[in-house]
DNA sequence: GTCTATATACCGATAGAC
DNA sequence: GTCTATCGGTATATAGAC
């Protein structure tokens, strides 16, 4: 499943980001992820302490590459405008959901703190970093004073989040589409 | 657990509700559901299929709660935008989450097209009342022309649902209701 | 580091007595 | 309608050989 040079460690991790993201972590387990990565049960149990320990591992690095992925766009060149609008048309397997925010509804890892945290943060690093670009934005004019920049930033997360439920609920993007064109006429620069 | 009144097939739906809603449907055995509905096994199987056919009959019934629900709110008094802005305000409990929306994440909901369908028409449901909501406020000059009632709504239905997910990931409602507060200064009528 | 064997519990369902 | 018994399979982990 993975290529030769990949070690086993390294192919439990990435076959548990996987499944993690397809069935969640209640759906997901060890068998289905020992199965996927062609390694023993003996193996997962020497690298890691079990499920939750292999998981956080997955979890982080899943977090930290949508991280990286965020903020390539978001440090990318344009207005404040033009850098939202880059970020939430930003190209995504709509219907696969998003791997980080699906996992505030699994309940197991909404128990654990452990869990949570890098989720959270990653959610938390988004909008702070959004809030930031919507107030450069503000400074210039381009946005109403009236706005608040941690407030429109969590509604740019938000509809980002919304829109996956959306798509997978239709079984169609168009949804998770209309919903950005819609924030996005919501924020258009007033003309200068 | 329930009533004395209820009849064990009620005590089974309201079991199984309340389960989906906590844990999802792959995260729920039927050997909680029996626990929670105090009932044995003869009676899950005697007035049902089997557990996906509970989880029809539970998600059935509170899709059509959630409707009446919001229609309540929709139908009230109010312009355009007080209606919107009083199904966004709406008294809700953000923690938990969206009973309907949480299972676009379950691998075995989106799997199957008869469980997909309630969740589906229920989301497809509201977006159509809120686009009308918006058209009419657009008509009104209340809102701008270059609105798209469709998108509209779809941005405020993905708000919601992605507000839930900001709460769980931070465990605080405050990211849901900063994300609403955005959303609604981004939709705020113009001054006549 | 990886393997196989083993363990206890639970999964989702069926059978048949009452 | 409800109960208990039973089923083959899986969940998650440990033990110990190699």
């Amino acid at each position: 499943m993975y290529s030769e040079g990949m070690s086993t460690s390294e192919r439990l991790i990435e076959s548990t980001r996987e499944l993690l993201w397809e069935r969640g972590y209640v759906g997901t387990s060890p068998k289905a992820i020992l199965e996927r990565a062609d390694a023993g049960q003996g193996s997962m149990y020497h690298h890691f302490k079990g499920k939750p320990d292999l998981a956080l591992a997955a979890i982080r690095r899943t977090a930290q590459e949508m991280r990286a992925g965020a903020a390539a766009v978001l440090d990318g060149p344009g207005t404040p405008y033009e850098r939202v609008e880059a970020y939430l048309r930003r190209e995504r397997d709509v219907l696969r959901g998003c791997p980080i925010g699906r996992l505030t509804m699994d309940p197991d890892v909404i128990a654990s703190d452990e869990l949570r945290a890098p989720v959270d943060e990653t959610l938390d690093w988004l909008r702070g970093r959004l809030a930031g670009i919507v107030e450069e934005g503000r400074e210039q004019g381009l946005f109403a004073p009236s706005l608040n920049g941690e407030e429109i930033a969590s509604a740019i997360v938000a509809t980002v989040q919304g829109g996956y439920v959306l798509a997978r609920a239709s079984g169609s993007p168009e949804a998770f589409d209309a919903g950005v064109r819609g924030l996005l006429s919501l924020l258009a620069p007033r003309p200068a």
